[in-house]
DNA sequence: GCCATTGTACTATTTTATTAGTACAATAGG
DNA sequence: CCTATTGTACTAATAAAATAGTACAATGGC
């Protein structure tokens, strides 16, 4: 891999959502650890291809999101891990059965087997066991 | 649910993505069976409140792909199954590698934990077994 | 033949995403 | 103090996505 983050330009998912997504796995699975400092937002946007405005308008969106720090004149740093809203419940139950069918349509449609599939969400869930972090709570609305 | 497809203004994929997707999903799931009809273009439209114009575009694109087939005056009917492209070797294993990553990050991010999602993982797959397909779904006629 | 239904094609408009460029603000280092 | 580096804040321009509306084309039922 080139850089930390791969970009498709041809993913119909928006560049600064397809970041925002590739930073949050690139911690959840332990490539980025807490306090470990990202590229400036002009180099990443070098390195991607992109625009620094869309590279700094996600760096925004995830400190607001608790997940990075800014500091100027030193960088980006990771602060904590990726939190999500955790509502309980049959919503909660729903959403992981949305989610999950989404997904293994998604590789169906690729052509991979449910039994490739399977194994490959065993693989990487065992690599990182449990480390579900308590809720943090932010005040947002 | 109250229609076959659920889409989300709030979701950064485009609607037309969304529903392209969610198309497939219904197929691959067996939600929708072969040469089972679709709803019109316009009356999808008003289920899923996005333009007729949308739902057309997608329409035509599945066709292209060969997974719909359209007649005027009639309908818009499942063709065939999606097919993926079904590289073999190292991309392929990566492709599946980075899907699967990506899914966990999203799961991750929404409050779930590794233990939770291979729980959900393995019951759908289980749903499902080998064939992708093959159940169709009993419906009053 | 008539006509309602369905997919298709087009134009126009608005909103969103992305880029480009410039300038400013805070920090660290000499 | 000076300056390079970094994040931040704008404005402007372009491209893509989505909507609204109208019209046309093929099909099937009567």
């Amino acid at each position: 891999m080139a850089s930390l983050f791969a970009l498709d330009a041809h993913d119909p998912l928006p560049l600064y959502a397809q970041l925002e997504r590739a930073i949050k796995a690139a911690i959840v699975t332990g490539r980025l650890g807490l306090e470990q400092q990202l590229p400036t937002v002009r180099q990443l946007a070098v390195d991607l291809k992109i625009n620094a405005n869309t590279v700094a308008r996600v760096y925004a969106e995830l400190e607001a999101q608790g997940i990075l720090a800014s500091r100027r004149g030193v960088g980006t740093f990771v602060k904590t891990l990726p939190a999500g809203a955790s509502s309980t419940g049959v919503k909660r139950a729903q959403q992981l059965s949305d989610l999950t069918e989404q997904f293994l349509a998604e590789a169906a449609g690729r052509g991979f087997t449910s039994e490739e599939v399977l194994l490959q969400v065993q693989r990487l869930c065992a690599g990182r066991k449990e480390k579900p972090h308590g809720r943090r709570e932010k005040k947002e609305s």
